[in-house]
DNA sequence: GCCAACGTTGGC
DNA sequence: GCCAACGTTGGC
């Protein structure tokens, strides 16, 4: 296969939570809503095989809470044409939309949440993008070093 | 192209 | 609900 590439996506559990994932037909969907740069050309960087950790934001207590699979390539987010959704874009044309998603496949939810305070405690994620100061990037890129080091939390 | 003002994210 | 950090907007 292919470079194997790996992620982190951020979703607030109140809007979609991983559960709400695992309910959907083959447990796929499409992350929309994602209204940032960087983030987007992460998506747009995604390939089809690639795992991400599904990160639950906002909520008590905040952590890793599975792992997904990219089914889809990025595709234009529908949510950007949609005058009356709260993603609306009125910059975006079907010609040149501007904000692209990818579909997630459900892999596994993790026996438990992995809190970002037990994250925190990690000497081997010292450099990871989510603990830095200040980081609030929606996707995120993880190395090949700190995704073992995740899931060496599980499979002993 | 600078940068102040404003809006958003997300942990706490 | 607060607010630090960061991103975006818009006047100049």
């Amino acid at each position: 296969m292919a470079e194997q590439k790996y992620w982190l996506m951020k979703s607030e559990p109140e809007v979609f939570s991983i559960d709400d994932l695992a309910g959907k037909p083959k447990k796929t969907g499409g992350w929309d809503g994602v209204r940032n740069y960087q983030a987007r050309n992460f998506m747009k960087a995604m390939k089809l095989g690639d795992r991400a950790f599904f990160y639950h934001s906002s909520c008590e207590p905040p952590g890793i809470a599975g792992i997904v699979e990219i089914a889809r390539l990025a595709y234009p987010d529908p949510t950007q044409f949609d005058g009356k959704s709260e993603y609306f874009e009125p910059r975006a044309t079907k010609d040149k939309p501007v904000w692209f998603q990818v579909d997630v496949k459900l892999v596994e939810k993790l026996p438990r949440l992995l809190s970002l305070d037990e994250l925190r405690g990690m000497p081997a994620l010292s450099g990871m993008v989510l603990l830095k100061r200040g980081s609030r990037l929606s996707i995120q890129p993880v190395t090949p070093t700190e995704w073992d080091a995740i899931l060496r939390c599980f499979r002993k």
